[in-house]
DNA sequence: CACCGATGTATCGCAGCGATATAATCACCT
DNA sequence: AGGTGATTATATCGCTGCGATACATCGGTG
């Protein structure tokens, strides 16, 4: 997941760990949070892989004094891997962690997927939703009061999202048709 | 995060896992899922560090035919943990992951702790609503209109938590002063 | 000059997850 | 009586990601 991010955001520009991290947390702000303990052994995952590479030790002109960083980009297979793991969008695709993430890279997703990444989300956060009726309809009064205030927020908030999903998905197809 | 969870369940009975989970997840619904590869890794955990013991083999009288379970319940020591939890209650216990939890053992919190537990809740969410606003503020109409439009989300569903919480303070200052 | 906050790379141990295995029992249908 | 699937139940494996921490350099500000 955290292997998506990254592969995404290296198609922008070659990095080095501190920028991909501010980036990430510029893209993704209040969504989610990564930290550096995920960062670099992810870094060297993707390298090992083959799927980056740091790049070259030159350009070293510019920019001296500065301090050591390794900046690393794409390599073919990384690009493929970004586009296979795209294509294969599945349910882990739009759960809490990921959907976000997801969003935040759908300029450089095909319109197809895209799609079916917005009505997987849906479907989920309505079986949510479904879930939180029909607990709070089940436990009639007898429930604690906060555990009540907390499904009650709960259901309100997914309702929300609910809605803005349909608007997102409403908008995406206008485009399409026209 | 999960310790203080099964702690605070087995305050109301003694329990085999899977009743805990069930539990569990009938108190947390949308919030959160807990895995049973976390919970019976904790449990052990709980277990060495004897805050749970297996309950004796006995009232087998009643129930069997019954499946091989194990039963565990509080110790002393468990009783005292879960009060230690909550007495040192500090950032990571109003976070995204807890917080819930938290609030679905509210009954079995001392008043003063929940309002330290509401109060860092809310200025976890109002930092991360400043932000985002200010995030949005500041990339004026260059940004990725996806990105914009996770952000925008995130922070209409931040204020509306900010909104819920500031009722809980208060309806928790009213009964306060009664 | 001394200190601080930002830049930068890195590791350690732990918490929690998803997938999977195993097995007994129950409710139901035929 | 037999079969089938859902539910109850315990457990492990490998992996992802996190928080804490360490360390080092740089550009300012007092």
């Amino acid at each position: 997941m955290f292997e998506f991010a990254l592969l995404g955001l290296l198609h922008e520009a070659p990095m080095h760990g501190y920028e991909l991290r501010k980036r990430l947390h510029d893209l993704l702000g209040a969504f989610r949070a990564f930290s550096y303990g995920s960062l670099y052994p992810t870094l060297r995952r993707l390298q090992r892989a083959g799927l980056i590479v740091e790049e070259g030790p030159e350009e070293s002109a510019l920019s001296w004094g500065r301090r050591a960083r390794k900046v690393y980009k794409l390599t073919p297979e990384g690009k493929e891997r970004f586009a296979d793991l795209l294509a294969n969008a599945g349910p882990q695709t739009w759960d809490d962690d990921s959907f976000g993430v997801h969003l935040a890279f759908f300029s450089r997703t095909p319109a197809d997927v895209r799609m079916r990444i917005l009505e997987g989300r849906r479907r989920c956060v309505e079986e949510r939703r479904e879930g939180l009726r029909e607990r709070l309809a089940r436990t009639g009064e007898q429930i604690d009061r906060y555990t009540r205030e907390l499904h009650r927020q709960g259901l309100e908030s997914t309702e929300r999202e609910v809605r803005w999903l349909n608007e997102l998905i409403a908008h995406e197809r206008s485009e399409q048709d026209e």
